[in-house]
DNA sequence: GTTAGCACTCTCCCTCGTGGAGTGCTAATC
DNA sequence: GATTAGCACTCCACGAGGGAGAGTGCTAAC
């Protein structure tokens, strides 16, 4: 069977009601919605041949029909129109941006926050992948003797602290000279490097020097492998029970409230998900069981044409799939822009290398 | 009307009775728990003067009674016994305080996941409270030119940490300089009084100096606005749709996880709660209109005697606030033990001042 | 003061029946 | 040959009706 001009326009037009009502749609409706200035009968024989396609579902006999998932993927692949966004909404992502940030958290909680509202689903956010960045700076500060905090400022304004042990007759000067020696040594590596610089080579140095230099090491490196606990802000949580796919059945609510509340499982998702500029997860797609009635779309931002990060949006499989990505597209642009603003202000705006400074 | 003794019991098994079943309890059912070993009837009519006292509802004629917030505030303040734990949630809160620690968020994070695990209900954790932590040391570490982190560690292994403009021509040397005037400046003072002083009194200083003082003060300053939002973290907030209160109101669930959302709620609340030891807040004692059908109970944890954070528990009216208190409370304590352990080492364990080292 | 007994009330839940929305098929029409 | 009107059929949603059960309050007896 062939996938007609007619056929697809029928196809879009239930999803776009279904997307609307959540309510499954009969052949009447299309009849009236549509302008192809068809008759019921024939929209039916119609969505009969959809259906054995693959592309519709019912529920029941004498129910209407929905869009089965392959519909979906389909109408994400080839039907993709980008939307049209209020003038409100519009400015209301403009000011967003516009505001002063200096701190990555926050930067995420006011941006999933944003996102949350304007799509009205659920919102994540990740700030930059700390395997992604790179050092700048280390410095030992002290907190009592024997324990000092060891600060790593990197390109992508974040900042990672850990204490670490350091010898108890160690005092401020001698901290200062460690710092200088810790910062030459890992310079412009990645945070994995550096780290890996920290431990190794160290053949020549004096014993003080090892012993923290390997604390640091290892201080880092448990942040390194904590970090798929945080750096990933939720907004709108509540959003879930906007819609009825989640409101009907409270336990769908629950087990999908749950897998939110577990930050891992967000990180996973979102850092798969920073290799593609956008990605649009539908359902089954999705690996984690308790997901697959759901869909989820990301962007990525990018900090100097490197991306970094990315955010995306939580929902039913009926998400309003066109308007989620318009307006992600945008927050990303946005996000890469400032960020790369505040981060790396010599870059000049294209994709690729990072010009020297 | 007096409430004597047989009063007394009927009204805890009562209570006893409707925190577990979530069902009004009928004059049969109490006849039977109870020891008292009277029938039926002389319950109804000892129930029918405890409804007059204002202790017990009717949800209508016909259905059994359930308690009040009076009663529940009477037993609260009254008839409070310590409850028993179990060998397992002894043990989980052990292990979880005999793991290593030293990172305020993390320790927030996971501290807020085993309240909430344990107890079944909403649980949030504030990290000690910036307006009373104490200046250790600041440190300016550079970023790109013209623009320095500035390092404040505070004795509640607390770190906080902002971007400030500093002159273009400011290297390693003269930021290290810096740092060590800051330090002197504003040790041991509070944070509030830090940015104070950092603000006034720099009349005979050089240019560089002030402006890089008070840019710093500036930094600091906006931290410590912007605390509202953060430092509360929130764990388990799925519980809610454990219980009935909410999963049979939506609507009611709903604008619960809306407040539970907003971060700025949950610190007013925290914050308050630190003033006291415990606090026990049911229904309409709660200032937000959105949780005067809940409750919230909280407890203080110390570094070295001074109450500086609290964390607690939200859920329905129909709370276990015995067995809720008992673990508040044995958390708290740990909590203190091993904050003050790590941040106070000096401490001698007793309230009060804080011994000279 | 306590209790057995009884009439009464109210909710919960099950069943049943009806109306509406939608389908699939067939035969007529363009 | 494609389109459409017509019709029989299916299934859900919803409201009415009708116990069953739990609980109360009152009265009279112990």
């Amino acid at each position: 069977m062939k996938l007609d001009e007619r056929k697809l326009r029928i196809l879009r037009t239930i999803i776009d009601d279904y997307v609307l009502t959540a309510t499954p749609v009969g052949s009447r409706t299309i009849s009236k919605r549509s302008e192809l200035g068809l008759s019921s009968a024939t929209i039916r024989n119609e969505m009969s041949d959809l259906e054995e396609m693959g592309f519709l579902e019912q529920p029941h006999t004498s129910a209407g029909r929905i869009p089965s998932e392959k519909a979906y993927r389909f109408y994400v692949d080839t039907m993709l129109h980008s939307a049209n966004l209020t003038a409100e909404e519009l400015s209301a992502i403009k000011n967003h941006f516009a505001r002063r940030m200096d701190e990555a958290e926050e930067v995420a909680a006011t941006t999933a926050r944003l996102l949350s509202d304007i799509t009205e689903y659920t919102a994540m956010f990740m700030t930059p992948e700390l395997q992604k960045v790179i050092v700048r700076h280390i410095q030992l500060v002290p907190v009592v003797p024997g324990r000092a905090l060891a600060v790593v400022v990197t390109d992508a304004g974040l900042v990672r602290d850990a204490t670490v042990q350091v010898p108890k007759d160690c005092g401020a000067r001698e901290l200062e000279r460690l710092s200088n020696m810790l910062t030459e040594r890992v310079k412009d590596k990645s945070l994995p490097d550096a780290v890996e610089a920290l431990r190794g080579g160290l053949g020549d140095s004096l014993e003080v020097q090892r012993r923290v230099f390997s604390s640091v090491a290892d201080a880092v490196g448990r942040d390194l492998a904590r970090e798929e606990s945080r750096g990933v802000v939720l907004g709108g949580a509540t959003n879930i029970l906007r819609h009825p796919e989640y409101s009907d059945d409270l336990s769908k609510a629950k087990s999908m409230l749950s897998v939110l509340e577990t930050k891992e499982n967000l990180y996973r998702i979102l850092s798969k998900a920073t290799q593609m500029e956008f990605t649009v997860t539908i359902g089954s797609e999705n690996e984690l069981p308790e997901m697959q009635d759901s869909s989820v779309v990301t962007a990525t931002y990018k900090i100097g044409g490197r991306p970094v990060g990315s955010c995306g949006v939580i929902g039913s499989i009926r998400m309003v799939y066109a308007r989620v990505l318009t307006i992600l597209n945008l927050m990303g642009k946005s996000l890469s822009t400032v960020l790369t603003g505040i981060f790396d202000p010599g870059f000049d705006g294209k994709d690729g290398e990072n010009p020297p400074k």
